[in-house]
This record gives C-alpha cells, sequence and structure tokens, in this order.
DNA sequence: GCCTCCATGTAATTGGTTACATGATTCT
DNA sequence: AGAATCATGTAACCAATTACATGGAGGC
C-alpha cells in the first residue's frame, strides 16, 4: 500500500526518500501516515522491482528517485483495475462505541474534547485551503481530497457536540 | 488495541471467541475489523495477563470469556487516561491526491463510483438505524455510534458528488 | 567548535491478514 | 449420510511503529 503512494507522489516529480518523508510529515500524513524507517525500504524495493530509477545522487548521500515507465504502468493498474480495499479502522468511534460504560459526565467530557480536535484541525485545514491557489492539476487533485478533509472533520465536529447531548441529564 | 475492544465488548456480557468474532463480522466491523485468527491469541494474552477469566466451557469446545476486577480498571484507564491516537488511513482519498495523473474521465468514474458505493452503505446503515430501539445504555452507545457512521458516510457520498464535477469539461 | 538540518539506513517489535487445519453438533 | 454451522486454534507473511545508529554540509 505505501508503495504505491510513493509512485504517485513520484509520478509528479523526482524525489528522495527525504523529500517523501517530509511530504507524509504534511498534508499527505492526514490521510496516509508513513515514517522514514517504512520509507526507505520500501523505495529499495520498488527500484529492484524496476518501478524506480535512481536520477540523481546529490550531496550528504542523497539518493533522488524517478518513476520508470514500469512505475508509471503499476500506478495507473492500481487506480484503474484494484479497488480501494481496505476498511478503515476508527479509534475515535471504537471508543465512542464503550461510552455506555462509563460515568454520563465522563463519556460527555469524551465528546467534548473529541469535539474540540475536530474544531481545531477544522482550523488547521482551513487556513491551508484558503491560502493556496489551483492551477496545475495536481493543486487541484489536492484540494479536492482536502475537501474531503474539511467536510468530514466538519461532521465529526458537529457530531461529536451532539454525541455529547446524547449523555446529558 | 484489539485487545481493548475486546474488553470492551466482554464488559458488556461474557462471549465466546466465536460471538466475538460475530461481532467484528457485524457492526463493529465498521468501526474496526478483526478477524477469528486475531481475536483468539489475543484473547489467551488478556487471560494471561489477568484481564479475563473463563466463565463457562460449553459444548464443542466453547470458552466463554468474563471481564475481571483488574480487566473492568484497564478498560476504564484506557477510555480515560489514553488518547485516541491512531492517525486514521484513507485508502479513497490517498487515490483522490493521484486522482490528477488520470485521464479527467477516469478520475470522474471513480468518484460516481465512491458516490455510488457511499449511498449503498448509507441505505445499509440506515436500515439498521431504522430497526432498532434504544432502551439501554449499551443501546444507545451503539446508536450514538451509528449516528456518526451515518453522518460520515453521508458526507463522503455528497463529496464525492461534487469531486467528480471537478474533473468535469 | 557546536548546533541544526539534511540524509539514509537497520533492528526489534507490534499489529493485522491469509491460509492451513481440525473437530463437534445440528439440521435435513 | 451429507451439509451447514459452531468452535478453536496455528503458521507464514505483510505492514507499520519505535528505537537505535551514523555521517555530511552549512551557519554561527
Amino acid at each position: 500500500m505505501l508503495g504505491h503512494a510513493l509512485l504517485g507522489l513520484l509520478a509528479g516529480h523526482p524525489m528522495s526518500g527525504y523529500d517523501l518523508t517530509a511530504a507524509f510529515d504534511g498534508s499527505l500524513g492526514f490521510v496516509w501516515p508513513a515514517k522514514h524507517a517504512q520509507i526507505y525500504p520500501e523505495l529499495a524495493r520498488l527500484a529492484e522491482s524496476g518501478y524506480l530509477a535512481q536520477s540523481e545522487s546529490g550531496a550528504r548521500g542523497r539518493i533522488e528517485y524517478v518513476l520508470t515507465p514500469a512505475g508509471h504502468a503499476e500506478l495507473r493498474r492500481w487506480l484503474l483495475e484494484t479497488q480501494p480495499s481496505r476498511r478503515p479502522r476508527n479509534e475515535i468511534l471504537l471508543r465512542s462505541f464503550f461510552a455506555w460504560s462509563l460515568p454520563p459526565e465522563r463519556a460527555r467530557d469524551y465528546f467534548l474534547e473529541r469535539e474540540r480536535n475536530s474544531r481545531e484541525m477544522l482550523a488547521q485545514l482551513q487556513t491551508i485551503a484558503d491560502s493556496f491557489d489551483v492551477k496545475t492539476p495536481e493543486e487541484r487533485a489536492y484540494r479536492v481530497t482536502l475537501e474531503a478533509g474539511l467536510r468530514q472533520t466538519r461532521v465529526m465536529a458537529e457530531w461529536a457536540a451532539w454525541a455529547a447531548q446524547q449523555y446529558e441529564e
């Protein structure tokens, strides 16, 4: 799974493991977190499978990778011929499932804190969304994805507020 | 993580691994999927840690577990003293990030299919929600959690429709 | 000379999935 | 008798996280 994310990112422009790590630390991390410890070995594997080639090796041992034609083909295949499979896990909802086992005020606290968190994150996402204009196809895809984050975060905040009310009196 | 989900379920009533597996196949699977192959060894580990005890062993080798006081304490501790940590991964959004690399009509197809899927799931969840009344605290928690699923699924359907439009013309 | 950032890696462990394997009971 | 369901387990593998480890280049 991470492999395809790396192919997708490299389809935009050649990058090093370090650059990719930075991408996952940024916006992409909201959608698919990954650490360098996973990224470097995966890059090596992708290169060995022929999906990537080293484009440039800069200072300080920096290694830059580019997609090979086989890499492009694999990315396409993944996007077009396979279905999103993974059932997402949601720890917040898992805990909500067990909220009945807490004293109602503790449950309420839990949901109110979720609301706060969601609103904070919403503000962050909103700031990102406001301060960027969409010119390239990549930026459009980014903006579309960000929009999903905004809408999801917004409903979560509303839901959490509503859930807190359900545990009132 | 799965451990705490098991403690939470068993806090309601004693169950066997088989019953727990069924619970994860049902509604809980939307929020936290798990298979018997993971559940059975985890139950053994929880029992060894003193969080569970065998309550009854029925026919066909059936083993039923109950929460011990230590198990209750651990569940409480998890709910009250730890934060939901895990950054959720979302494969649908990951793919949306890379939609720019497809011909626009293929991207559109992708989002329209997401919309269809979401609407189907929404209908399923709605059916569950309609055909159940809330009497016990457990049922209330279930209903509250289900509400999150309904709202999230609804916005995803709307977002997907909107995203498809972004790739029009 | 020291700190920060750039840059890459490995090892150990945990969490989760797929596949293999087996046997008892109930229903038709 | 045969099929479906109840019931539990293990082994191999894949994915991801945490911790350990190292070194170069640039700024002060």
